[in-house]
DNA sequence: ACAAAAGTGTTACTATTACACCCATGG
DNA sequence: CCATGGGTGTAATAGTAACACTTTTGT
């Protein structure tokens, strides 16, 4: 709460400190990916980690994620939804740290990250191949992930992987990397057509040897469904504007990447069919 | 995280305080109720609060509700849940405080607070006449009013609110308390039947002028299922001992305050219909 | 005998899953 | 003309919701 146990004053009594950590997902090479920072110095130093920091005493933890999320990747906007607080007290060897977990998702049409504000390294890892986590990092991720997941089961959160402008397929796909499995065509379109939440806008998008697909948009409000309500501070999400650089750049990332991630599948399905004959 | 931004060492800065906060629910005289204390200080002296206090510089986040729960009521083990972090600058105008929010359950016979420890008022409000609280404890409330309705509706979580031993009417009963909502007897027991939860002792409660219901218990690991997995500290559930004595305080608590129930709802009920026809 | 809660199955409806072909394009 | 992904409907199944009467007891 607020007040101590022992009413009657503010008494004087050792703080831990406060951080953030971040788990930022988006969609890179038709992957889901997460940023992780390697650590310069002990303790875990040579660890990858989870992008953080300290609370500030007079923002918000929800500010505070967001000010760690420019920092790291130069972008001011995102979808950022607490995921719990960890308090462990050995979980920093230096000094007892509590830690707000958050999770955030960047759309694939923002590009890169911030060209290194240090010397500090940062990069896209696979969700599959991740490298061992320091502290304890890697129960923030799994809670964060597992609360992506329910939520992209039910609400239009997986827009937010997404440029403005987006297939239906494209959609699909981020689905399938989030939940980790196939979903037949019809079926989701049925679904996502159902819930109100997208309008065709008569542009299309041609991008191979095949009939071009019709591009959605998300309605103004979609992302009411997804809010985090409750907690301190729902932010809300601006638009994001689409240039013609950044949208070839997009496509390469995001569609080429879907070519790969098909292949892939379609490699491992015959490989499970060929060990199940066997 | 816990390296700060800034990498480098462990420099200095100013730490706020870490409480936490519990939302303790519970039914008393067959109303869902929460624990509260009067608050005898500024600020907020006078006006109602959730349970809680600072986290200790040695003690996990968990441990830290449990010996809050422990202090307030006497009751060492219960189901504990972590809803999230509330650290709006302003919640607490003496310092910055952040609240890691809990919600606990406690059963039914476990009949009453401990003997006022100090002069501190404590006392079972029902949910739904709550009087104004203190700080930001509302939000922290209505989250964990939230959380608490979506486990119940996916785990075997409102064992959690009941003795060793317990009839299916009973069980029911919980569940329509905390969903709000009249729930069919007959679909109720496939449900809960269908997940294998439970188990009939062969023992039976005569309790009025009427068929004796059939007593049940939990199987041993029906809280696996509504453990909270993930979090720093997911602590497991002690079979609670039974009485003679306990069995009657607790019947005359629970049934009585069920029939007092179903004559509040019959009443509502009436009210509705015949606003209805008018 | 009656009041009060315990107990018990079936049917309709709704939501979810499975499934296969034609279409438009670029090369 | 062919390879590639875009787009569409229907039938089977499972899950959920609605619904009413008989049983056992205490008084």
């Amino acid at each position: 709460m607020s007040a101590p146990t022992t009413e009657g004053s503010t008494y004087r009594h050792p703080h831990p400190a406060v951080a953030v950590d971040l788990a930022i997902f988006s969609i890179r090479d038709g992957q889901l990916c997460l940023l992780l920072i390697e650590r310069g110095v002990e303790p875990f130093k040579g660890r990858w980690a989870l992008p953080g920091g300290f609370v500030r005493m007079t923002e918000d933890l929800q500010a505070g994620a967001q000010r760690e999320l420019l920092e790291e990747t130069g972008i001011s906007q995102a979808y950022l939804e607490q995921v719990g607080a960890f308090g462990r007290p050995d979980r920093d060897p230096r000094e007892r740290v509590i830690s707000v977990g958050f999770y955030a998702i960047i759309a694939s049409d923002r590009i890169e990250l911030r060209a290194g504000s240090d010397a500090r390294l940062a990069r896209w890892w696979p969700c599959d191949e991740l490298p061992a986590l320091a502290f304890d990092h890697s129960q923030i991720l799994a809670r964060a992930r597992e609360q992506l997941k329910d939520r992209v089961r039910r609400s239009a959160v997986a827009l937010q992987f997404l440029p403005p402008e987006f297939t239906l397929t494209e959609l699909q796909l981020v689905h399938e990397l989030i939940l980790g499995e196939k979903i037949d065509k019809r079926n989701f379109r049925k679904w996502v057509t159902g819930l109100k939440y997208l309008h065709a806008t008569g542009r299309e998008r041609r991008g191979g040897p095949h009939r071009p697909a019709a591009l959605f948009r998300a309605r103004p409000n979609a992302n009411a469904l997804a809010a985090d309500a409750g907690f301190d501070a729902p932010e809300e999400d601006l638009a994001r504007t689409t240039s013609r650089a950044v949208d070839a750049a997009y496509r390469k990332g995001f569609l080429d990447g879907l070519r790969a991630f098909r292949q892939r599948l379609a490699t491992v399905e015959d490989e499970l069919s060929r060990s199940l004959k066997s």
